[in-house]
DNA sequence: CGACTTCTTGAGGAGACTCAAGGGTGGTGG
DNA sequence: CCACCACCCTTGAGTCTCCTCAAGAAGTCG
């Protein structure tokens, strides 16, 4: 991954200025390497700080009394992570590696005097924030209103959608760090169920997930499966007007 | 309600000055009024606003194509409604009076200018926000991974939490507006079987709900059905140090 | 090559859903 | 003032999706 990719996702707004572009690269503290299945951070921990993804994709789960856990946010390179946290005592999700990982820290007065010193940047976090919790209403739905065939689906569309806007060569055969029980973290679902799921998917033409490798065979029938809703961001974004 | 209730919430970080409140009073445009069951914008619609609620509840809700609906979030005085919407060209939400409704519509680009001129309110903003993803994060988690009694207790436990912040008179029996088809919606279940939950919640004397009037009757039972995660809100807050 | 994780398959069970219908309550209009 | 309608709550019976438990196969890493 490249630094271009890091910053496509902050030009998904668009009316980014180059010394926005420069303001942003100031935040970037010493990096952090982390090993696949290492942990970035744990649920609990006191002060958590943000982080911006630079390399490999991290995973956001959150630990439930019963012992299941659910998995919040897989990111990609570009995504700022831990952004909830911020408003917290402790940290409220656990952070995971994915693949190897780089990250850097952000810490956060140096966010505050961000807010300060470049409202065009905060306004941008701001929005970014507001994005985020749109997907996590649509994840709402998709786990407390569809059955599992359409919540796997939903998954695989949204990430496929996610790669896309990161890596814009990719085709309809990509692959996908998350193993099957991930994928379970991710829909509410069982291992087995998700398992039989997929075979369901397959053999109806509609995709393949074989290891770590997906394909998918049939957009259409597979977007109709997720019924996400249409969600395009706003062209004229609220700082349109801050000089 | 009065004025008072309305800026609790802003007050839960600290560190808020007169002159922030006062800059927050300038965001309140011509007040508009619903009466019960009025909807105060459809999803879909184009340019969505930003309210600020001044008095009465409403509800955030998604259809889904399948033909039932989520609701998303129940909002209560001094709540900022529809601020998800901000980063997206059409409302991603329905929004209904569930009791008579006081809002003021906050324009974009007052709160565009805002960001400029006021970067503690700008963070306060940001930060009531992280806050929102976190309460959907722990909603994710609750509807995917938790039985049935268990979300419904949820939902009693973060309505009375919520309830107490804004009014911090109320007892262990207290009024909530939503039918038992709204908590269903809330839930992810039918209402069917949101009412032999309720019924067995009865039976275990956890709590009544008869009409709309709640009654805890063992909060430690509650709270332990729920299995909230607890979450404090940092003490110290980001702008610590914007002078 | 052995230990571990991941994937796969089977059988049985249970929590939640569907369909259906009756009763209560509040609002509205004749 | 009563009848009617709409909405909400309640209950029953049957079904299905998804879960649990269990165990074996396949792949992966040291």
């Amino acid at each position: 991954m490249d630094e271009k990719a890091a910053t496509v996702r902050f030009l998904a707004f668009g009316g980014l200025q180059a010394s926005d572009i420069a303001a942003l690269k100031d935040l970037a503290n010493p990096l952090r390497h982390l090993r696949k299945g290492e942990i970035l951070r744990h649920e609990g921990e006191p002060d958590p700080k943000m982080y911006f993804l630079i390399e490999g994709w991290t995973a956001s789960s959150i630990d439930v009394p019963n012992g299941s856990r659910l998995l919040i946010k897989v990111h990609m390179p570009g995504d700022m992570i831990g952004m909830p946290g911020l408003a917290m005592a402790n940290a409220p999700d656990t952070i995971t590696a994915l693949t190897p990982t780089t990250v850097s820290m952000i810490d956060t007065p140096t966010l505050g005097r961000l807010f300060k010193i470049n409202p065009r940047i905060a306004a941008l976090l701001f929005l970014i924030s507001q994005e985020e919790r749109v997907a996590l209403m649509d994840r709402l739905v998709s786990i407390g209103r569809t059955n599992a065939v359409s919540r796997v689906a939903a998954v695989v569309t949204r990430l496929h959608r996610k790669i896309v806007r990161t890596f814009p060569a990719t085709t309809e055969c990509f692959e996908i760090p998350l193993t099957q029980s991930d994928l379970a973290d991710m829909t509410g679902l069982t291992v087995v169920h998700v398992n039989r799921t997929i075979q369901r998917l397959r053999q109806d033409k509609i995709l393949t997930w074989t290891n770590q490798n997906v394909t998918i065979l049939d957009f259409d029938g597979l977007e109709r499966l997720a019924g996400l809703p249409v969600r395009n961001l706003r062209s004229r974004p609220m700082w349109a007007g801050l000089e």
